[in-house]
DNA sequence: CGCTAAGCTGAATCGTAGTTCATTCGGGTT
DNA sequence: AACCCGAATGAACTACGATTCAGCTTAGCG
């Protein structure tokens, strides 16, 4: 009979495949995409280099997996209260506190996906996330607008100027060496947020809210 | 006597450092900094390769320089609105306005500069850039909460959401490939300029202002 | 227990621009 | 005219990290 693949094989690459990408994402999280050469990465996840490529084609494709996992657990977050209850205006301001809020504790890897530069697959990847930003902002806008929370305009534009708006208002901020997010970063959000909301017709009627943000897994 | 640099040397001198940028700049006009190979640029400048080096100490110096030169002119332009006559709430219309406009107009060449991806030093002009464009939006913010046109907030984080949304906002159809623009080009810039008037706290009473924006040089 | 296929290793290789430098060129000086 | 010096040349060099692959180890199978 030919060889076989057993269970405790497939298990055994599934967790050095689980290794590698933990790794990329730990070197990712302290020092940026630029950080994650495929030597360290193997190093970290204690495997050789060439290991590497007989779980992933090519460097531009382990990011990209990085990439996608790292943005989707944050998307997630962020869709699953755009999609749970509340007023529209309610589950805006809640996902919008959300993301800026999230983006400044996980300063180094919000910074990654937001701002580092990065070759051309991994901006497109970036593309990818902002556009799905995008689409929840605009979901957000639609349920508001139908309901008549806020002023008819076109969503997708809207969208996009938030989902442009937080990152590069919190870029200066966010830049791995800045520590000015430690103490002003409450105030910054709250001002963006302001500034967002007001973009689509919304006055908060209290300048600061102080309830605390959601913040799922 | 010493060997003396004659006039019509240094005029020669000037003359070939002046084709060696606009050659550059050609380049990135066409098809982004990632054009803008060493070869390339001294194929176009007519020169060799290593004359590039006699005036520039590393392509990275000569890009940084590219860059300067094109964003310059465009914060002339804005800042000379902002420095203009009118309300606060004109300037800020009239600024907004012909940044977006400008960048449709000039789609290739604002991809590079708001988008592209970059290495690190380009994204550290564009972070400059970014900064600069931000003050001169925080100057006119201040005249008009100075002037009570608009309710007092930090300009400096309603400047930053200015400067993020708007290149966001345009970035997909700003793509090189997109011919969105083509047609609904003043449409986006209309819905942009909404939400950054509205963010600030400045409602336009015709939700769609028919002058002209302002261009010059 | 061999025997084979699958998986792993990591030093060597490769590819790509950016950069250098020995040489040639041409205007300036005596 | 003879000589000098800075400017220009462009083929060769280099740096750098991604990728490969010949040899080695381990797991499945009779």
């Amino acid at each position: 009979m030919a060889y076989r693949r057993t269970d405790s094989v497939a298990a055994r690459l599934a967790d050095t495949r689980r290794h590698i990408l933990n790794a990329a994402r730990e070197l990712v999280a302290e020092g940026g995409f630029a950080a994650a050469q495929m030597t360290e990465v193997a190093k970290k996840a204690g495997v050789a280099t060439g290991t590497l490529y007989r779980y992933f084609p090519s460097k531009e494709e382990l990011c990209r997996q990085v990439f996608r996992e790292v943005s989707a657990r944050e998307m997630n977050v962020l869709a699953g209260i755009a999609q749970g209850e509340g007023s529209a205006a309610e589950r805006l301001e809640s996902v919008l506190r959300t993301f800026a809020s999230r983006a400044v504790r996980g300063r180094r890897l919000a910074f990654a996906l937001l701002a580092e530069p990065v070759d051309v697959g991994l901006a497109e990847e970036r593309a990818r996330f902002r556009r799905t930003h995008g689409e929840i902002f605009a979901g957000i806008l639609e349920d508001g607008i139908a309901a008549g929370e806020f002023p008819p305009r076109d969503v997708r534009v809207a969208a996009a100027c938030i989902a442009g708006a937080i990152p590069t208002a919190l870029i200066g901020p966010l830049a791995p060496e800045s520590h000015e997010l430690d103490e002003k970063g409450d105030k910054v959000v709250d001002e963006i947020m302001n500034f967002c909301l007001a973009g689509v017709g919304l006055l908060r009627a209290r300048p600061q809210a102080k309830a605390e943000p959601r913040i799922r897994a």
